[in-house]
DNA sequence: TCATAGACTTTCATCTGATGAAGTTCGGAC
DNA sequence: GTCCGAACTTCATCAGATGAAAGTCTATGA
């Protein structure tokens, strides 16, 4: 059953997570009975408390339903809870699917653009000046691939932050998970990242003059550009 | 330990409920250490392995963090699983804050467009074709305010399948939970309600036509109001 | 042949006790 | 006053026992 990433300790989580992968990539399919308990004793080689903590977890994440005497099955993919951070993570792990590519690069199309709107009107002087040091930052950086990744999660975070609302930032930060794996999604070149600067300051000065609809048009173009890019590579 | 809606059976589903429900409330605060193993086995009634299960379930959801030795204490609110369906019901319970009824709203004011938006791009014949029963589910309910709430949801919803995209349905039926119990926020007036038609009509009328601007536009039409009642009461 | 009641089996649910490991605390030596 | 270590606390895990509920099989009667 795969390797082990959890030696001695947190054997419950290795449970989690044996069987989280499992059934996220397909190889268990909805409906399917898993290994009775005893079974996945066995296999996990840890003992049965492990296991009924690992399942329930899983089951607390909508993957699995136990039920007494007949067994522990796989549930339903609409059950699943797809915006929690291990499901994403086991979902958009290294080699994703080219769907879910299209999937997530949707997702920002549908809800950035909106984002970038309430945060131009919700803002306060210290938000915007999360985003003007983010965008200092990605400036800083586009030269540079790698760190220039992580300073645009940081800026698109910095604008998802200063709309004032914990919903839409957990949003973005379970997004943010996704898009860190797939790093193809934001792996441009120099050029590409260049390119993308002023589209970024236009959010930015939009955000700063409370203009919904520029910070909205402008983070449209950022994202509608980095969906051209993901589903041309 | 508040009454117990978990009668005989699923034990651990009652600690479950019953420490998540304080953790979101604000009775068990961030950073605190709670009662150990053998206390709650003798609060909640319930043996330790139940004990055990439950806390590990809400470690799953990022309410809770256990030190081996150290006890377990809440963990800070920007770790929990903000959009999973239990956290939810528990934070938009029948006396919701009147904060989070705005951040209800402004998450729809910055979603909702955008989904509709990329549900016009995305539509298919059998997508559209829910969403136009659920229009006409709408019309027919217009006079009846209960009813309408359960329409209303649904073409939502048929809007948010149009799009393709399960981390988008996701992200709205979690929404709808949270609307759902905090009805005030849906429960308009007939007037209000037959107010709205003409808007919901011009969404699928766009999505109908892959008129992406025009769906996006008339959705937030629809989402602006809401919040604006919503803001209102 | 077929329907059905009841015994049997399977499998999760829960409790309990025992052992271990890793922090915490506190006293004592210097 | 500081540092070391022993005692203590508390979660981690295993193992065994009992129970409950759902499915399965079988024998019986029509």
């Amino acid at each position: 059953m795969a390797t082990d990433p959890y030696p001695d300790t947190a054997r419950h989580a290795h449970v989690v997570h044996a069987l989280g992968a499992r059934i996220v990539d397909g190889s268990l399919v909805p409906g399917t009975p898993i290994p009775i308990e005893e079974q996945l004793v066995n296999e996990l080689g840890v003992g049965r408390s492990a296991v009924r903590e690992g399942v329930k977890v899983l089951a607390g994440k909508g993957l699995l339903e136990t039920r007494r005497s007949a067994g522990t099955r796989v549930r339903p993919r609409e059950s699943w809870s797809l915006l929690d951070a291990d499901v994403l993570s086991w979902r958009f792990g290294p080699d994703a699917q080219p769907g879910d590519i299209r999937v997530l690069a949707d997702l920002r199309v549908a809800l950035e653009p909106g984002a970038a709107r309430v945060a131009a009107e919700r803002a306060d002087a210290a938000a915007i000046q999360r985003i003007d040091e983010a965008l200092a930052a990605l400036h800083a950086t586009a030269d540079d691939p790698d760190p220039f990744i992580g300073a645009d999660l940081a800026f698109h975070r910095a604008v998802f932050g200063a709309a004032d609302n914990d919903l839409l930032l957990y949003i973005y930060d379970m997004i943010s998970i996704a898009l860190r794996s797939v790093r193809q999604v934001h792996t441009r070149s120099v050029a590409h990242n260049k390119e993308t600067l002023p589209n970024h300051e236009r959010v930015a000065v939009a955000i700063r003059r409370r203009h919904h609809r520029k910070a909205e048009e402008a983070m449209r173009e950022v994202v509608e550009v980095a969906r051209a890019d993901a589903l041309h590579c």
